[in-house]
RNA sequence: GGCGGCGUGGCCGAGUGGCUUAGGCAGCGCCCUGCAAAGGCGCGUACCCCAGUUCGACUCUGGGCGCCGCCUCCA
């Protein structure tokens, strides 16, 4: 198959061994799930269930970013401890992607369940001699990694003005290089802590990612995805750290979802344009609201409105009629062609097309469909 | 600035080489009606620009222009 590939820019074959190893960000669970979180999932799903269909296996981590800035300011905000928030919102998580039946996980690791294994990756980047100790943090020293910008392709120059631009802090003088960022950082007096060889405290944004990705993994990732928002600084520091520690790629292809918009903006926890999963649970079939992400294409950032659902649910009415009829025959044309539209940088808005042509057909489509996680008969696969 | 996407008639919006001037709204004309509305019938207007590929491009390729989105809280 063909999948774009954002640190080449084009798109490019995709073509891994027998077992794929991918790695999507997951959530910080703070806040319940929106539909932009799903869309990104539902997009990984899709690729998982269409190299299975190929005969691959797929070990997919998503990992849990249960102690950052987020979830402790909300933490203090709510007066609960931030590990009973984390593993509340986790929970509506969880229920959520069932509900779109959305692949389990090989694995979901916890960032806090890995602060051994962070402790050690920082120890592999420092004697590497790409970090330093100062002020108290250990930093990235972007001075020693010639190839920062290779996943978003910005140059330093651009890279310290967006920092400015943004609100960063690129003339933090604990810093050697303006782009020089945390791997771990002291804890606030009421923030987590723990012991480590510089000193007590928490890890920095990016490190989990890394060591989580080498611990479940392997050193280098077929795929590593997650969504546009990511790509700099979040995916770009992970790729240099863990190029840092181990000397070798860190991953294989780059995949990004496009940010899904409300209201003309990019829908986010911190805006408050959020459409939850949660909520559109009450109203529609899970299937609609999952056809109602894939009718969009992953890279093509859409905006949210009120027909979306509404023309969901009668597609998927309408492939159930076709497909539970009593004489239905399943369209093996239509498998075909979903197949073909997959394998072409998951194209699932052509997918839908081509299931909607055999539909109005009269063929039945339940093969076709449950390639897009659909299942208009029998159990759900997950 | 980088990356991604888009550019269809007044507006919205399908359509991935060769009757399509899909469809919807608006508009115009007619029918129906005491008048009007609703309804019915009919009509009109397009494919951002420039090259290229081709027998032929709205549809493919390259370039240009324009618009939108994302870019250290963020999937």
């Amino acid at each position: 198959m063909r999948i774009h590939d954002t640190a080449r820019g084009a798109i490019v074959p995709f073509e891994p061994g027998p077992i794929v190893t991918m790695y999507t960000c997951g959530i910080t669970p703070y806040d319940a799930t929106h539909i932009g979180h799903a869309a990104t999932y539902v997009t990984y799903d899709i690729l998982q269930r269409r190299l299975r269909d190929l005969g691959h296996e797929t070990r997919c981590v998503r990992n849990v970013t249960d102690v950052d800035d987020d979830i402790l300011r909300k933490a203090r905000e709510l007066g609960v401890h931030y590990l009973d928030l984390a593993a509340a919102e986790t929970a509506r998580f969880d229920s959520d992607m069932e509900a779109l039946n959305v692949i389990e996980c090989w694995s979901e690791p916890r960032a806090t369940s890995a602060i051994a294994d962070i402790r050690g990756f920082i120890g592999m980047v420092l004697d590497r001699g790409h970090a330093y100790l100062s002020g108290g943090s250990v930093y990235f020293d972007v001075n020693t990694f010639e190839r920062f910008g290779q996943v978003s392709h910005y140059s330093h120059e651009e890279m310290v003005a967006l920092a400015r631009q943004h609100g960063g802090n690129p003339d933090d003088p604990n810093k050697r290089n303006q782009l020089d960022f945390v791997l771990w950082q002291p804890s606030a007096d009421d923030e987590p802590s723990w012991e480590s060889l510089w000193g007590p405290g928490r890890p920095g944004w990016h490190i989990e990612c890394s060591a989580l990705a080498l611990r479940e993994l392997d050193t280098t990732i077929d795929l590593h995805g997650g969504g546009s928002d990511l790509i700099f600084p979040h995916h770009e520091c992970e790729a240099a750290q863990s190029e840092a520690a181990t000397g070798q790629p860190f991953v294989r292809h780059w995949m990004h979802q496009a940010m899904v918009r409300m209201d003309g903006e990019k829908m986010s926890k911190s805006l408050g344009n959020l459409v939850f999963i949660s909520e559109l649970r009450k109203t529609w079939d899970t299937r609609a609201i999952r056809l109602g992400i894939v009718a969009h294409h992953y890279r093509n950032s859409w905006e949210w409105n009120d027909d979306i659902m509404p023309t969901a649910g009668a597609r998927l009415a309408d492939w159930l009629r076709v497909s539970t009829a009593a004489d239905a025959t399943d369209s093996v044309a239509a498998l075909d062609a979903v197949r073909a539209c997959l394998d072409d940088d998951l194209d699932t808005p052509g997918a839908v097309a081509a299931i909607d042509s055999a539909a109005a057909a009269g063929e039945g489509v339940a093969s076709a469909a449950a390639l897009l996680g659909v299942f208009l008969i029998g159990e759900p696969v997950r």
